[in-house]
DNA sequence: ATGGTTGAGAATCAA
């Protein structure tokens, strides 16, 4: 079983590109983010036609998140359960937003995520970001237990380690590796869910993403942000995982890369 | 140089 996910950045952009690569990579399950655009203008047939169902969450301009699967796809859940959100959360809009979607595909709990960028450790985002984490949290401890397999997939905006960072020395004081926000993840890990990749790999500058700007990708400046945080009983039958960098390259990339890992079920 | 680039969508906003 390969399970995978990328941040695209635009569907409509990059929909050629995630086609040649789910006939390259041939994943069982692709999770997307921020797809941008809205349900009605998402290409479910060309999936189909692909050999893929899929569900997606989005209403266009921002954000935007699908699963797609050639295994089977269940028991969908489109955003958070209401139940699980707060009624008078400060953050309640933030976390209503197209930011997460779920389904059960071949047995396995499957969600694809976009955890919020936080922005700059002062701004409301960054609270927001916090808030939907927590939330995201509630989540899972709401709907699985422990012995569920689970894989949550996506663009976490957290880079776990410093040696997920380029230059950590840059990083100090902004988002993306505050305690805080390392704080949410490991209380992820310490539920029961654990990195897919570093299953595979310990060394540093292995990254996912790569700004735009200032020519970074060809300068190696990135971050790890794009995780599969797996269950006890996936984690433990992963034989192999990969950033396919080279997504990064060529004409209309992402300024991600898609992450995929293997599991020997 | 409060810089650099991309996407959505029509002037900025978000990343």
């Amino acid at each position: 079983m390969r399970i995978a996910t990328w941040n695209v950045n635009s569907l409509k952009v990059r929909l050629e590109r995630v086609q040649d690569w789910l006939l390259y990579a041939q994943p069982d399950v692709l999770c997307l983010q921020e797809t941008k655009i809205a349900d009605k203008d998402f290409p479910f047939l060309s999936f189909l036609e692909m050999g893929y169902e899929s569900v997606h969450h989005g209403t266009g301009r921002y954000n935007g998140v699908a699963i797609l699967s050639r295994v089977g796809l269940k028991d969908v859940q489109v955003g958070f359960p209401s139940h699980i959100i707060n009624d008078d959360d400060e953050y309640k809009t933030s976390i209503q937003e197209c930011r997460i979607i779920s389904a059960n595909c071949a047995g396995i709990e499957v969600s694809s995520i976009y955890v919020p960028n936080g922005r700059s450790i002062s701004s409301q985002h960054y609270q927001a970001k916090l808030a939907w984490l927590k939330t995201l949290h509630d989540y899972i401890n709401d709907s699985f237990s422990a012995q569920d397999q689970i894989a949550i997939c996506g663009d976490f905006n957290i880079a776990p380690q410093d040696k997920d960072v380029w230059d950590p020395a840059l990083f100090i004081g902004a988002t993306h590796v505050s305690e805080p926000e390392r704080q949410a993840l490991q209380n992820l890990q310490n539920w029961g869910l654990h990195d897919g990749f570093r299953k595979c790999y310990s060394q540093e500058n292995l990254f996912s993403w790569w700004d735009y700007r200032a020519g970074n990708f060809h300068k190696h400046h990135g971050m790890r942000i794009d995780l599969i945080l797996l269950s006890n009983n996936l984690i433990e039958k992963v034989n192999f995982s990969l950033i396919d960098r080279n997504q990064r390259k060529g004409k209309l990339p992402s300024d991600h890369a898609p992450v995929f890992v293997d599991i020997q079920l």
